[in-house]
DNA sequence: TAAGTAAGCGGACAATTGTCCATTTATAAA
DNA sequence: TTTATAAATGGACAATTGTCCGCTTACTTA
């Protein structure tokens, strides 16, 4: 008695879905495209949509995970590779790549947080897959830090989820559309507040 | 030829529509009720409510208008008068005091949050009143900390900004349903965190 | 291969938010 | 007091999100 794979239609819609949406994204961009749509688009009922996204957030998820996965390749090899450097170092690495992968991503990001912060959601967005690699990390550098003398946080775990708050795509929306500024000044901002926190 | 002044059936209206919603949110919660209930229950059109509040978030948001005016007078009648005191001390006694508001009023900030933060909103949290208040506030200490040798930060004005951003309600919530944590435990933490951002 | 069953399907429905605009009404000016 | 007009009104409408549930289909097992 094996367990019930996914039935090849699901597995087909399911792919026909992420192909849909990801074109309707693009061409019209996330907030452009309704749910409806997407399912009309795709030849499929809601019913068929929602079953397994519960959400257009969790779609946009979906949709990142490749990009995320290689974010976080990325990420756990720079941080293996320059396992050696000053903790400071790394960790202004860490927050510039994390800056420009939110700039890559931020249509998309941008359409997660308003729907996934509501109140009593499934996911919430501080349980999220993004969310908790980036507050680990940011907790493994605090860690390191702390050991080596660079910083006398005490509850690190704490401090880094505090810090992986600031990361917000509304804020980086906020930076670029209303104040104007680049990509690489808020990158240059960001590692700058962050390498001050360390002592020194 | 004298300004314009609001019609009495407008204020008369306005009243109303406060005194009805603050009323329905108490019994059924923010989220439990709709635009459209309120303005059913104040005996108006959907038109008259939506031309004073165009979101539940700004309704909220004037709702909160009081509470929020008696937290910045505690706290610019606190920071008057403990003028002398380190800068650490003051900035602990700002962060607990801002804890404490957002724990009183963390059922209003939560719908807040969601509505405010989508993409091209008319407000966005963080031109919001709130926000820049805690953002002035922040920054004013830390360019104290600078001044007095109690910090390094380059950007105060950036740093204040992204320290504001993590008194986020969502966050709160998590850290409270989520995890169980008490109020005092946060607070704590987010003093604790603070603090260790300055030098020494 | 046959059949039972759990998974999948899809579109109608309900609930909200937010917009529009023809009509009404308060107020300033004549 | 009358009148002009800008503000205010209210409810119908449109657009979305998300739920429900009877029907269908693929897959397991005998």
């Amino acid at each position: 008695m094996q367990q019930r794979n996914e039935r090849k239609d699901a597995a087909r819609h399911r792919e026909l879905i992420l192909d849909t949406a990801s074109q309707l994204f693009h061409e019209r961009g996330v907030e452009g495209v309704s749910m409806h749509q997407i399912a009309k688009s795709a030849g499929v009922g809601q019913g068929t949509l929602y079953r397994r996204y519960a959400s257009k957030a969790e779609l946009c998820m979906e949709l990142m995970a490749d990009s995320f996965q290689r974010f976080t390749s990325g990420i756990d090899h720079y941080l293996a590779s320059s396992a050696g450097s000053p903790v400071r170092e790394r960790l202004e690495g860490f927050v510039a790549r994390l800056i420009e992968y939110m700039a890559s991503e931020i249509e998309w990001l941008s359409a997660i947080k308003p729907t996934v912060t509501c109140a009593e959601e499934r996911i919430g967005l501080y349980q999220s897959e993004p969310f908790v690699y980036v507050v680990g990390k940011l907790k493994g550098l605090l860690d390191e830090a702390v050991q080596s003398g660079d910083a006398r946080t005490e509850d690190t775990e704490f401090s880094a989820f505090a810090a992986a708050a600031t990361f917000d795509a509304g804020m980086f929306f906020y930076l670029t559309k209303e104040r104007g500024f680049t990509v690489e000044q808020i990158k240059a901002k960001y590692v700058g507040h962050f390498s001050g926190l360390l002592l020194n």
